[in-house]
This record gives structure tokens, C-alpha cells and sequence, in this order.
RNA sequence: GCCGAAGUGGCGGAACGGUAGACGCAGGAGACUCAAAAUCUCCCGUCCGCAAGGGCGUGCGGGUUCGAAUCCCGCCUUCGGCACCA
């Protein structure tokens, strides 16, 4: 059913010059898209299943989320990925190009908030919106297989995921300070704080801080894996964006012993450092406020002085960042760790630049060779001193310094490693450390484990009861799914609606049969879109989250289409959430997503962003309605390179729409005296067909569309050219028209469809192969060669495609343009480049 | 500040190191039409020139090469990302 050349195979049969008569409407979208609309749906000509005979390939689109009506971006997204697509399917490939609506999250809430719906009854008359304005495209989705996030039956196996990951040891329960948003009331990832500001990603407020226990996920254990990109094709933006959002960085952690304030020995503290090499240079420690060695360290002379410091940090979260130029704070704990190389005292201070969130919580300051710690050192008058010598050998007198000094040269005042040069400091101090046991090589990364917890109603239940006996344990898949309860309040009070309702929460315990409460915290939308390629390949299967006879044959995704703004969300969670399922057993194969490509925004015709307060939006139902889904389609491909996107022209689309009107009339009725064209008419004709399927296909294999439109407008331009000198009728002609109507047929697919039809073919232009190049039609049989004199063009020159090298040199030193600046100066070298060029060097 | 990407006609954009500006928009001239719409033909980087022709041109300055929009070095601008990450 799904493969293309199963059905008809009689597309190279001539076809027939179309009677005039039959000819005579207009194209007229408003009438043909909705029929074949309908008629492609009755015939199921886009169902996907599973076919062993047959290559697969996995088109996936991110899937949108309802948010009301269906917006221009939508269209951008959508319909160059059905495209291509399509594309696929006509190389004769079983293709699965599925489509779903990720329905959990915060708008849906919001409008609940304020227009008193229930976020289930805005989604749900959302997505049914949308799914009529989907339609519209003319996309090759088998709606069989549609998902909605927000269904039981899809978030039953969200939880079932969570559960996995909660016995497998990815899922944990921390206490933590988390970004807080005062306004939408929730916990936000870290990825959803934005901005030199840190404002909420949804709602630009300001961000504080909360504690909370919450629930967090190991993604930090893959980090090392997740660098690796070897075995995917991803673009280098997204792979640097990753590449910095896991951010590691090769150091060594060293243990510095302490004083407490009253005498004896207190705990060691563990620093990270990324320069080992300056550990002489190490003249106090500054832990971040919240390090847990804080109290023991703090003398009582320093109590008060501690307490205050990290009462203001705490509340500082919000304040901090009106200051334009944060200068450094910090007080000493009075109390003294000692410096393992030099043996020196060293004192202990806290400061909130250093982040209890990286590393150890703890660095050791070297004022001379870092920047920040030498701008501490000069704030609380600290010592500083230089340990590593300049390049050029130069020792810089700390006292005359105005900055740090990120000297690269060899070791200074570093006990018995004073001398060690440069290129070798950074390994033996490395081994020094380890000999004695004072630290040892360690890397550390930027990213954190994913925090997934939400203080939210309209997401995926947490599948947990908090037990008073057993602590958090697992509600067993067969009490799946948890469902929400609809009869709850959304009171923005920054506790989950589900904590408010006066039952849901009452439960018992699955482990001891006592008395439980449910976790009243909802799952992190970026949860259900970690796994929802898979939902695809089985929406209706009951024994796990997906069949593993589908997962068999589909998986992974060939080709990954969506926004460049998922790269460090998204696109690292779902990651993830593939290699944590690899090592569960869940699913094979290291990366779920071979190919990714990303399209870029459509910007309102001010160059500036789309939104309904600056006026500037493009409504695409408007566009539909005037020009047809084909125009709207094809000229979404040609506008702007699609990576890049750009701002929109009304006028522009006018040159789509003229060219789709071209092809409708030329096919439809030829103009000139048909059967009357010449050879070289007809030769031409056809030489122009094949150069354009092989560049066709070639654009459509590297996702550039813009120059797929151009060149089929090319060949518009050569037919409507050949028809004028009488080639309809011919043989090259039905071939043209049967091979450029199939070039078509992704980008335009209901035009094509017509006019297939009209023509009198047999079956679905959608089940037809793709045309093959005729290399040898395709061949050029004169070439112009250029002519330069030193790398200069002077003249332009016929001549036959295998023309020999003599001859071409010949012609070219002869050449009337080239002739008067070759007088009277001698020829030095003659380069010759094949069916392209001659240069004469002369001196 | 650090990291990344991009700078080509009035505009969107083409161009395996080999004819810069394909294709389209806008603009100009004309045809068809009572008229309009639609359609069709031609012109359209810039300077000099009646023309033939020539000079200059892919952000700026260098370099490599017979030949550079394309490769290398250094700047400038714009747009993204990160931001006390030890």
C-alpha cells in the first residue's frame, strides 16, 4: 500500500496532447485541494505500515504545540519537511512522516486562570482547530497515527518511562534550590531562565529561588556520551551548542585540610581547579555560601558577619542583577585550610561567585594568574603571588599588577617544581598530587541533571506515593496511568492544584499497605517530547510504550526537521532519554535522530518578529484562501533559504502563483503549433527536462528547496519556449510533461495531482517514481569557452562539447576578444580546463 | 567578555577554486484590451561611451593561486548562544 511503484508502473507511457476543448476553466485551488484532500483520505493513500520488502525512512517534524490557531511558522516547518518527504516516498522508500500535538503545559493553564476553561477543553478544541488547518497543507500525514501528549493512553507510558528510570537509578529526589518564576508560580529548568536579566522564559519575569525537594533525572552520567556526535549528521550549530551547554573542562580536584575556629582538625575541602599548575600560588579558599563545610569553618567572631552574608545572597537572587557592575562580595569564616604544597595557612572565605551548582562548591584563589580572584584578592587587600613566569621568561611584580597575569610560561616560586617549564608543568604537578595523594586528575561539565518536577496541574503525574514508612516508592505499571482528576481549582498560589484537591493525594502504600500520599507534582513537558517519535510507530499499543516490531523496522529517525531553538533543550533531553532507554534495555541503538536539520524564522515584512501587538502577522488560512495550500507551499520553499528564513513579501508570493498558473495552462494547453518543432527544439527540450530532474533530486538530497523551485521554474520557462516552436505533441514533449508533473508533485502535491489526472495518467501522481536523469540527454552538446587572458575574461567562445585541447587552445589564442591583448607579449602558459575555459598567461 | 553563524544588485537569493548576479520580486518600455484584471515580449549591478567596447564590482585590508564570492591571516558590522563555570 505504501510503496510507490507496488501500483502503477506505467508512467513512461506517452501523454496524449490534451483536446483544447476540455481545457478551458481556470486554475481554480479553492476547488481542486479540499476534493483531493478528501479523496486521498477515503483511499488511504497515506497510510504507513510496516513492510519488510520495502527500505524505510523516518521523516519526523517537531511536533507543535496547541496553542490556538495554526501560524505561519507552522506552515514553514511543515510543509518543505512534507515535501521532502514526499520526495522520499517517490524514490520508491516506505515513508513514515507522523504528526501529534505536545499538549501538557503552562498556556493551557494560564487560560484556564483567566478565562475560567478547563486547560482540557482549551487544548482539546485547540488541537481540533489545528487539525483542520493542517489538513489545508495537504501533508502526507497518516492521521492513524497521531498523538496527543495530554491523552491517558500517551502519558500512561510518560509515567511508565519515569518509573523505569526511577528503578534503574536515573530518577532521584533532591532538595534543592530551584529557579522559581513569582509569576507563572513553577519551578523552571534551567533552560528556561533567559537573559543577562534571568527572566522567565514564558512570562519575562524576574526569576528567584526556591527550595524544594524535587525530583531530578542523571542526565549529568551521559555527559561524556552525549559530546560524542560521530555517529549522527547534526549541524555544527547545534553540536557546538551542545558541545557548550555540557561544557567540560579537564582539571584536577585537590584536598586542602582545615582548622576549625577553636582548634583540631575539620573536614578537608575539595576544590576543582583547571590550573594544578598554580597551586603555589593559591593564597586563600573561597567556598560558595551554600558549601556545607560553611558552618564548621566560621569562627565566632565571624558568625554574625557569615550569617548576614548568606542571608543577602539568598535574597539577593532578585536584586543582584540591577547592578550594572557586580563587584565582588565576600566575608572570611575565620576559619583556615592549609595550602598541601606550600604547607601554608590559608584563609577561608565565602563568596557568591563561586557556584555551589559547579565543580566542588570550593575553588582555590589564585589572585595572580585569575581574573576574578584577583579582583577578590585587591577588594579584601589578600595576597597575591606569582607563580608562573610570563613567555618571555618576565616575573611580574604583584604589587605593580593591574590584572591577573594567564601566564603560560614556566614554574616559579613552586617549591621543588620551580623550573618546570610550560609545556610540562600542567602533567607534573598533576602526578605530584597524585604521588602524595593531595588530588587527582578529574573532569568536570557544566550541564546538570535535568529537574523535572512541576508545580503544575496539566502535565504527567509523577507516579509516586510518599510513604511515611517507606519513603517515595513506585506506583506498579498496572495502576497505570495516574490519571488528573478534572474537578480541581487553578489558584495561583505556587502549589500544585493537585496538593489543593481534597482527595486525589489520599492513597496507599503500594510497598506496605499503609497510608500514602500521592507526589503532587506533574512531569516537565520536555518529558513527553523526549519520547514521542516513539508513540508514533504504535499509538494504540497496550503492552508498552511502543511495539517493538515497529521500533524494528522505523527506527532510528532518518531525518529530523524543526527550530534551531530546541538545540539545548530538546534535542538534549531526548538524546538522553534514548541512551538512559539503551542502557534499561528499552531501546537500541545509541542516538534516536540520524539527521538533523533546522529551519529558520519567518519574520513579518518589517524585518521584525512576528507578533500581534507590533500588527505584523502573516495569517496563512488568509494566503490559503487567495492563492491556494500549492502556492503558499512551493513559495515557502523558494522565498528564503530555509535555514536561514527571513522577513515575508506579499509580493513576492505573486511570482509563485504566476508560475503554478504557467504550468496549468501550458500543460493544459500548449500554445504553438503542436507536432511542428524542430530537432533542435525537441532536443533541447529534453536536454532541459533531465539537467533539472538531476538537479532536482540533487537539491532535495542536501534540504536546499529554494533552488528546487527555481530550477522546476526553469523548466517552465523552457517548456512554455518549446511549445511556442510547436513541441507539443511530440514524444519529448509527454515526456516533459509526465516527468516535470512528477518533479512537482511534493511541492505542489494537489496541483499535480490535477493535472496527472486531467492529462489522462493512470492512478496517484503520489504513486509514481521518481524520474531517472538520462546523463546522456542531459549532456550539453556545444559548450561556450571562456576565453582569459591572465585569469581576465576577453572573449566567449562555441564550441563543440568534446572539443580536443589543441583545438580549444587553438581557437582560444585566435579569439577575436583575446587577440588584442595577446600582441607583442610572449605566452608564459596556456591553462586548459576541460569543457570550461582556456587562460593564457602572458608576461 | 567568550563562543558560533552570516555579510553578493533596490529586495529575496544563485554560483564542484573556473562566464558573478541563475530563478523570482520590485521597477522601466511595449503588445493585447473600450477599460481593468490576467497574460505575453523586451530592458534592468555600476561608471565612461552614440555605439563598438572598456574600467570597477561579492563588508574592509592583506595573502595563496594561472584564476578567489568561494581557501588562509587580520579587521569591521549584523544576528544568535553563553555569561563570575574555577
Amino acid at each position: 500500500m505504501s510503496r510507490p511503484r507496488d501500483t502503477d508502473s506505467s508512467t513512461e507511457t506517452a501523454v496524449p496532447a490534451p483536446p483544447r476543448a476540455a481545457v478551458a476553466d481556470a486554475y481554480d485551488p479553492s476547488e481542486i485541494e479540499p476534493r483531493w484532500q478528501r479523496r486521498w483520505e477515503e483511499e488511504g493513500l497515506y497510510r504507513s505500515d510496516v513492510d519488510p520488502a520495502a527500505e524505510k525512512h523516518y521523516a519526523l517534524t517537531m511536533l507543535p504545540y496547541p496553542s490556538g490557531d495554526l501560524h505561519i511558522g507552522h506552515w514553514y516547518a511543515i510543509c518543505p519537511a512534507d515535501a521532502r518527504a514526499r520526495y522520499e516516498r517517490m524514490r520508491g522508500k516506505n515513508v513514515l512522516f507522523p504528526i501529534g500535538f505536545d499538549a501538557f503545559g503552562l498556556p493551557a493553564e494560564n487560560a484556564a486562570i483567566q478565562r475560567n476553561v478547563h486547560p482540557r477543553e482549551w487544548t482539546y478544541a485547540n488541537i481540533e482547530r489545528m487539525r483542520r488547518q493542517l489538513r489545508t497543507m495537504g501533508p502526507m500525514f497518516d492521521w492513524r497515527r497521531e498523538i496527543v501528549s495530554a491523552d491517558p493512553e500517551y502519558y500512561r507510558w510518560t509515567q511508565w518511562f519515569f518509573l523505569r528510570f526511577f528503578a534503574g537509578d536515573l530518577a532521584y529526589r533532591k532538595r534543592a534550590a530551584v529557579d522559581w518564576c513569582p509569576s507563572c508560580n513553577t519551578t523552571l529548568a534551567r533552560e528556561q531562565v533567559v537573559g543577562d536579566d534571568r527572566r522567565c522564559e514564558r512570562c519575562d519575569t524576574p526569576v528567584t529561588k526556591k527550595d524544594l525537594e524535587q525530583w531530578f533525572f542523571r542526565t549529568t552520567r551521559y555527559a561524556e556520551e552525549l559530546l560524542d556526535f560521530s555517529g549522527i549528521d547534526w549541524p555544527e550549530r547545534v553540536r557546538t551548542l551542545q558541545t557548550h551547554w555540557i561544557g567540560r573542562s579537564e582539571g584536577a580536584r585537590i584536598a586542602f585540610a582545615t582548622e576549625r575556629p577553636g582548634g583540631g582538625a575539620g573536614s578537608a575541602i575539595e576544590v576543582f581547579t583547571t590550573r594544578p599548575d598554580t597551586l603555589w600560588g593559591a593564597t586563600f579558599l573561597v567556598l560558595a555560601p551554600e558549601h556545607p563545610a560553611v558552618a564548621e569553618l566560621t569562627s565566632p567572631e565571624q558568625a554574625d558577619a557569615v550569617a548576614r552574608y548568606l542571608d543577602q545572597t539568598l535574597r539577593q537572587t532578585d536584586v543582584q542583577r540591577e547592578a550594572a557592575d557586580r563587584e565582588k562580595t565576600g566575608v572570611p569564616t575565620g576559619g583556615f585550610a592549609v595550602n598541601p604544597a606550600t604547607g601554608e595557612r590559608v584563609p577561608v572565605w565565602i563568596a557568591d561567585y563561586v557556584l555551589t551548582t559547579y565543580g566542588t562548591g570550593a575553588i582555590m584563589a589564585v589572585p595572580a594568574h585569575d581574573q576574578r580572584d584577583f579582583d577578590f584578592a585587591r577588594r579584601f587587600g589578600l595576597p597575591i603571588r606569582v607563580v608562573v613566569a610570563g613567555e618571555d621568561g618576565a616575573v611580574p611584580d604583584p604589587a605593580a599588577m593591574s590584572e591577573a597575569a594567564p601566564s603560560q610560561g614556566a614554574l616559579v616560586d613552586s617549591g621543588e617544581l620551580t623550573g618546570t617549564p610550560a609545556a610540562d608543568a600542567y602533567e607534573r604537578v598533576c602526578a605530584w598530587l597524585e604521588e602524595r595523594g593531595h588530588g587527582r586528575r578529574a573532569v568536570t561539565y557544566r550541564l546538570r541533571d535535568w529537574l523535572i518536577s512541576r508545580q503544575r496541574y496539566w502535565g504527567a503525574p509523577i507516579p509516586i506515593v510518599h510513604c511515611p514508612a517507606c519513603g517515595p516508592v513506585a506506583v506498579p505499571e498496572d495502576e497505570l496511568p495516574i490519571t488528573l482528576p478534572d474537578d480541581v481549582e487553578w489558584r495561583p498560589t505556587g502549589e500544585s492544584p493537585l496538593k489543593l484537591h481534597p482527595t486525589w493525594r489520599h492513597t496507599t502504600c503500594p510497598r506496605c499497605g499503609g497510608p500514602g500520599e500521592r507526589d503532587t507534582d506533574t512531569m516537565d513537558t520536555f518529558m513527553d517530547s523526549s519520547w514521542y517519535h516513539l508513540r508514533y510507530l504504535s499509538p494504540r499499543f497496550d503492552q508498552g510504550p511502543f511495539d517493538p516490531a515497529e521500533y524494528d523496522y522505523w527506527m532510528p529517525v532518518d531525518v529530523y526537521t524543526g527550530g534551531i531553538e530546541h538545540a539545548t533543550m530538546h534535542l538534549i533531553y531526548t538524546r538522553f532519554f534514548h541512551k538512559a532507554c539503551r542502557d534499561l534495555g528499552v531501546t537500541a541503538g545509541d542516538e534516536p535522530m540520524r539527521k538533523l536539520r533546522n529551519q529558520g524564522i519567518i519574520l513579518g515584512e518589517d524585518s521584525e518578529k512576528m507578533s500581534k501587538s507590533r500588527g505584523n502577522v502573516v495569517a496563512p488560512d488568509a494566503l490559503v484562501e487567495r492563492y491556494g495550500a500549492d502556492t503558499v507551499r512551493a513559495h515557502l520553499m523558494f522565498f528564503a533559504r530555509w535555514e536561514q528564513g527571513g522577513p515575508w513579501s506579499s509580493g513576492g508570493i505573486e511570482g509563485t502563483a504566476r508560475w503554478l498558473r504557467r504550468v496549468w495552462s501550458l500543460l493544459l494547453d500548449p500554445p504553438g503549433d503542436a507536432g511542428t518543432a524542430s530537432d533542435e527544439t525537441r532536443r533541447r527540450l529534453r536536454r532541459k527536462l533531465h539537467q533539472a530532474i538531476g538537479a532536482v533530486t540533487a537539491d532535495f538530497e542536501r534540504v536546499q528547496f529554494n533552488t528546487v523551485v527555481s530550477t522546476l521554474m526553469e523548466l517552465a520557462n523552457e517548456m512554455g519556449r518549446a511549445a511556442q516552436e510547436g513541441a507539443a505533441g511530440t514524444d519529448e514533449w509527454a515526456e516533459a510533461a509526465s516527468a516535470s508533473l512528477r518533479l512537482l508533485a511534493p511541492l505542489a502535491p494537489h496541483l499535480a495531482e490535477e493535472l496527472w489526472h486531467r492529462l489522462g495518467q493512470p492512478g496517484s501522481v503520489h504513486r509514481q517514481p521518481w524520474p531517472e536523469t538520462d546523463a546522456e540527454a542531459a549532456a550539453e552538446d556545444e559548450i561556450t569557452l571562456v576565453v582569459q587572458v591572465n585569469g581576465k575574461v576577453r572573449d566567449r567562445l562555441t564550441v563543440p562539447a568534446g572539443v580536443s585541447r589543441e583545438e580549444a587552445e587553438r581557437r582560444a589564442l585566435a579569439a577575436e576578444g583575446a587577440r588584442k591583448f595577446l600582441a607583442g607579449v610572449t605566452v608564459r602558459k596556456v591553462v586548459y580546463v576541460p569543457g570550461r575555459l582556456v587562460n593564457v598567461v602572458v608576461g
